[in-house]
RNA sequence: GCCGUGGUAGCUCAGGUAGCAGAGCGCUUCUCUGAAAAAGAAGAGGUGGCCGGCGCACAUCCGGCCCACGGCA
């Protein structure tokens, strides 16, 4: 089954190209951002306004409330029942986001291990070092120690929460693709990511970013859990509790997003058949040939 | 002009009884299987303001000069 895929870092531009894309080929949009699924986040995160859509139908936008943790899992299922949809529609489905890990899990159908977070018993386990993390962990399942990173706690967690709740040690990684994915990487320099990031960084705070972060916190969003959240919703948090005054506040999200973008490339460089593309005319044309 | 304080990595600064020059941030590269805007790893980078002296050896001690900041004139 066909399927269009359109990535790449953060402020390249993906929207507007999606929804060109979508209303040429007859698509409908899955959006594989691990922010945007939450509901009133919407000018830190970017997220396509009504009239930007033009009609094309999107997906996964506003399905979580940001109280709770959305996961890859809960991204997976929901994007599989929304490209069934489409598809029943005889439609496109075009999936558009930054979220490596989410977009990889969707596409090449990575089965992941079906037991849900268990936060008592991650915290219980928060408090162990990384060594005993580790050594726990290598008694209970050699295979996937052998390959785990030492040094990430919250990997060891994840491992051990597997092993403990179901008895048996991991099973290897399998995936089975069950689509035909034409992916499309839009490329920008680096030098024109940055300068991307900072007028979009001057027009979100124009737009009220600050107010959306403080109605969030309002709403019930702790700030420890905006500061979960990450960039925009982290510095903001930041900011409105008084720890960093604003200048502080724009030049760290400056420096944060571009670190973030360069984050996003080195998950994007590993997956060779992205094709990168400069502009809609080469998308276009790919577009036309391989789907 | 005098007195004081300082000049060490891109930035902010530790250390200093002479003995391989450090941290945090930033930068580069990378990892990733239910938190991924998350969580981790590796690496590059120094004429220790400049010049001279003493010493086996100086960022460190001595002399001079330059620069910055503050005070006094």
């Amino acid at each position: 089954m066909k399927l269009l895929v359109i990535l790449g870092p953060t402020a390249s531009g993906k929207t507007s190209l999606s929804i060109k894309l979508a209303k040429r080929f007859k698509g409908e949009i899955i959006s594989a951002d691990s922010r945007q699924v939450y509901k009133g986040m919407d000018i830190g995160t970017g997220k396509v306004t009504k009239k930007e859509m033009q009609g094309i139908p999107h997906y996964l936008l506003d399905v979580a409330s940001p109280k709770k943790r959305f996961d890859v899992a809960q991204f997976k299922s929901l994007a599989e029942k929304a490209i069934a949809k489409i598809v029943k529609r005889k439609r496109l489905p075009v999936i558009v986001g930054g979220t490596g890990f989410y977009i990889q899990t969707l596409i090449d159908n990575i089965t992941i291990p079906e037991v849900k977070p268990d936060w008592k018993l991650r915290r219980k386990l928060e408090k162990k070092t990384q060594k005993a993390l580790y050594s726990l962990l290598k008694a209970r399942d050699p295979r996937r120690a052998r390959t785990i990173d030492k040094n990430n706690p919250r990997r060891l967690i994840r491992a051990l929460e597997i092993v403990l709740k179901t008895g048996k040690p991991i099973p290897p990684p399998s995936s089975e693709s069950r689509y035909e994915a034409v992916i499309l990487g839009v490329k920008k320099d680096q030098r024109q990511l940055k300068q991307l990031v900072e007028k979009r960084l001057t027009k979100r705070l124009k737009q009220g970013m600050i107010a959306e972060v403080k109605k969030l916190n309002e709403s019930g969003v702790s700030f420890k859990r905006l500061e979960e959240l990450g960039l925009e919703y982290k510095y903001i948090a930041l900011y409105l509790q008084g720890i960093i005054n604003k200048e502080e506040m724009i030049d760290k999200l400056q420096k944060k997003i571009e670190q973030y973008a360069k984050r996003q490339m080195t998950w994007f460089k590993r997956d060779k058949r992205i094709k990168w593309i400069k502009n809609e005319k080469q998308a276009i044309d790919i577009c036309q040939k391989e789907l």
